[in-house]
DNA sequence: CCCGAACATTTCAACGTCGAAGCTTTGGTA
DNA sequence: TACCAAAGCTTCGACGTTGAAATGTTCGGG
């Protein structure tokens, strides 16, 4: 069965047969899943009165183990700019989703942590959130699925998205 | 050798075991490695003085073999909505790399072509863009892009991004 | 003890996208 | 012939992001 990017190389093959354009193969199908992935998450959070850049997040809060964290850690473990950070965080205040204060030791910072309620969407969504991916990858049987993350952590850590 | 989702992976192992969250060891690592794909290309084309989406529209309209399409056409073909799509062609008329003119035999359409300029800018940028991807895929073996290309190609199609 | 560099965050303007609404044209139908 | 729904494109407003400048804070060297 051919797939959309499929059609694009077909469509090379015959405006430009000399030109090898092989990689976009994995680059343009790379490309297509996170997009087409990346919509069935946002889908999903949709149908719980969510934004799946909310949820986010609270899961970078959770996940984190930490009872709070400051602003420039979560910009960098969320990855999302600074100024991105300060707008998102002051709707999820407003939403009363997280709680923010000064640092008592260091007033340059900023701490944010998950007030209970947030801490409930957390752990409520996280575990719904996961059976809606285990839905997005039913086309993969389970060998597969290992195959394909470890392909995609050698092309990572060959592209430096390394954690040292 | 661990990349950023084995540490995401970590972190959530450590704080709820009790959750299943493997698929995110297969989604996460296809939105990060799209994520530093795209940069990587936009980084290419920046150093040419292009916009990675300029190249995009100029190689859609080259692989069509067309002489001409219609906004209609480029915007299903582009993945790009039709408002974005008359913002993008107003600037790239403006940069003389396309032409635009309504569609003498039914007046709804408006038809789009490559300039002669456009066209010599399309060819180079193709040769030297599959370059630049080969180079960013440099970590994989032959054996293992073919590899992760049917893999990702099984996932599509799961998900339903065929051409029918 | 003071000054300047580095740091953490916020603010702001420019930009691009999406979705909806609006306009014109087309083709079918009574 | 007159109408009306659908098609194709553009315009518009709301929204979110980025990068740079601004604000306030801390720390080390002179």
């Amino acid at each position: 069965m051919d797939d959309a990017v499929d059609a694009i190389l077909g469509q090379w093959a015959r405006t430009r047969p000399d030109v090898d354009v092989s990689p976009m193969g994995v680059i343009g199908r790379v490309s297509r899943a996170s997009r087409l992935l990346e919509r069935g998450v946002k889908d999903f959070f949709a149908e719980h009165g969510l934004e799946a850049w909310e949820f986010d997040m609270l899961a970078t809060l959770l996940r984190s183990g930490a009872d709070a964290m400051c602003m420039k850690d979560l910009s960098s473990s969320a990855m999302v700019s600074p100024g991105a950070l300060t707008n998102r965080m002051d709707h999820l205040v407003r939403r009363g989703l997280v709680h923010r204060w000064p640092a008592p030791h260091n007033r340059r910072m900023t701490l944010v942590a998950l007030t209970d309620e947030g801490r409930r969407v957390a752990d409520e969504m996280l575990v719904r959130h996961a059976a809606n991916e285990e839905r997005l990858l039913a086309g993969l049987s389970e060998e597969e699925r290992g195959a394909l993350a470890g392909l995609l952590r050698t092309l990572l850590v060959s592209l430096g998205d390394t954690t040292l």
